[in-house]
DNA sequence: ATAATAGGTAGGAAATCTCCTACCTGTCTA
DNA sequence: TAGACAGGTAGGAGATTTCCTACCTATTAT
């Protein structure tokens, strides 16, 4: 089970957010995400190896591609922890509507 | 405005999570909080620049205190990058579901 | 069998993080 | 006004991150 220090680590990463949001589509090679990123293909490597251990993503043989897919399950770790913090920013957007409704068009 | 990368990465470490954590019951001033942490206060310090710097807590003088309060509005950022996400782990929970129903008591 | 392809690991450099001690500023109290 | 107290900044050590090049393994195609 991953660790929640290491699942928002991994997401700090504009490269490792962008490779979940890819994922988004369906599992996808190296390759094909490779394409997206102005980076060695090692260093990609190593970006898929975090995600990898925070358990964001899966891998699976097909061939001689690895074929990386989403795995949602740690982000609902995030979702949990959020929910305490909900409604302070529901409390500070109803907040600015109040402010909006005492300027009337 | 605070950048995606350093709302996650703030949040990656267990000691500015219970910092929010304990700041949702209200401003505190550091030595309040410090009295959580088993490090010293200007290592807490650094802790309470990078939340500020994520724009995660405010600061406010007071005497010779300084306390601080949550500002969760980050926080809604990090909700609204979640939510293309949450389908997949919802989809996931319902299989679960669906194989605790086909083992009927 | 050999070459090409997919993609990993090894190891190193530069930057960043996280802790520390030492020190500074601003405020309150005796 | 002097001392105590709250809490910040400076600078350094050690660990970690993120990129690189070089190299290795496994699979497929010729």
């Amino acid at each position: 089970m991953a660790q929640t220090d290491e699942v928002f680590a991994a997401l700090s990463s504009p490269v490792r957010r962008d490779v979940l949001r890819l994922l988004l589509d369906g599992p996808k090679p190296v390759q094909e995400l490779a394409e997206h990123f102005d980076m060695r293909r090692p260093s990609l490597s190593e970006h898929l190896r975090v995600l990898r251990e925070a358990g964001l993503v899966s891998e699976r043989r097909s061939g001689r591609y690895r074929l990386y897919s989403l795995e949602a399950e740690p982000l609902r770790m995030v979702s949990d922890w959020l929910s305490p913090y909900e409604r302070f920013w529901r409390q500070k957007l109803a907040g600015l509507r109040d402010l909006l409704d005492e300027e009337p068009l």
